[in-house]
DNA sequence: CCCTCGCTAGTCAAGTTTGACTACTCACCC
DNA sequence: GGGTGAGTAGTCAAACTTGACTAGCGAGGG
């Protein structure tokens, strides 16, 4: 599962009416820039693709207000949110280590009520044990984990990687279930989205070492 | 970086000359198509892709001798060797978080000699602390964590991650310093390859729970 | 007054990935 | 002696991603 989809939906959403200049800005406000894949072609390509599939609606725009080409903007359609959430809903459900993905679903999270939330969460860290028995069981040879040389070492992170996310996932878990944060019917939300008149604090474009590329 | 040159390139090195197939089918004795994005058409194209940039010596080769289309066989050029390593070492020394790199990495890294194995590492440790520092200076806004909300669980996740990372990194080097695994230069090396004649036993096509799609 | 710079908004071609599909052979069963 | 199932080897179109490019407007300097 690509993060993009999940993205470019959760910001329209938010926005409750887009354009895909609104929706770019929100995700470098988020970050997204610098952890996932979310960059201009792919952004409008996603935007085109999720307006066929009729989970977005495209209304054509007269040229810009402030210089530049016309613009569409979209809105999200009921079959868009639906989409939305059973994406949301896996990518905290599954287990498959992508950090775009996961940034992306804890960012969103609090769009589902608080009890969901934990309950994906806890099959989450369900998913991990078994992903971690099965990596155990499977990829030692009977005659002894010493046979795999140096290859034991890729088992090695694994567990060690799933280990720490279901360290992780138990954590949040226990700040969602202790009261903390903002879900879905709890009152005001928490914002995540540019005004048109707001300038972006991390539009800089300025790269941090270690990015991913 | 995406994994799939890397693993091509190792793996037609590692056998000294291969068709397509056979590095498929390596691959998969490696668990590879379980934790990577190497799928059939992945891997043909890559090979074109390496042999149209001189990487890749290709070898036309008559029809098979078992049936199925003629096939193509492949050897690695000097510059091929060259790039492999490159990547290589970028693949060990960057913090960049994608499974499939670090696991083909770690895969391959006997390939190196040890000294130089350890101080990539080292490496790799410095940029994690860096990706950390610079998580916590930059996304802590002036006014206390608690105005990101939620989103502050995102960056949460990050240095988690980071500090798993760097701790099982820290492990690989006290093991490899512990004198662990045999190194390039330092006599008969492990072999991850599939004779022609021998089945591979983890080519069952069964999935486990868990994992990456 | 003109020229460049930066911002707005988006397009495009080239490259990559995906998943389904083809075509051929051999072994085996009935 | 024909069908069929498994294995071998690879192709292909469609979708996605990437990075570079375009084009219009306003602000500011000289």
């Amino acid at each position: 599962m690509s993060a993009i989809r999940l993205l470019v939906l959760g910001a329209v959403r938010q926005h409750g009416r887009a354009h895909g200049y609104q929706v770019r800005n929100d995700l470098e406000y988020w970050g997204a820039h610098e952890w996932s894949n979310a960059k201009p072609g792919s952004i409008y390509h996603a935007l085109k693709q999720l307006a066929k599939q009729g989970l977005l609606h495209a209304h054509e725009v007269a040229p810009s207000t402030v210089g530049g080409p016309p613009r569409t903007e979209y809105e999200i359609t009921d079959q868009g949110t639906e989409e939305y959430l059973r994406l949301l809903r896996e990518a905290l459900t599954s287990y498959d280590q992508q950090m775009d993905v996961k940034s992306a679903a804890i960012g969103f999270i609090v769009d589902l009520p608080r009890a969901e939330a934990v309950a994906l969460l806890k099959e989450r860290t369900r998913g991990i044990d078994q992903w971690r028995a099965s990596v155990t069981e499977h990829y030692i040879p009977e005659d002894g984990p010493e046979q795999l040389g140096h290859i034991g070492e890729i088992m090695n992170l694994w567990i060690h990687t799933a280990d720490a996310e279901a360290a992780w996932t138990q954590g949040l878990i226990d700040r969602i279930e202790g009261g903390a944060y903002t879900f879905a019917g709890e009152g005001a939300p928490f914002v995540g989205v540019l005004r048109d008149d707001e300038e972006n604090p991390y539009a800089t474009g300025e790269r941090h070492p270690g990015d991913a590329r």
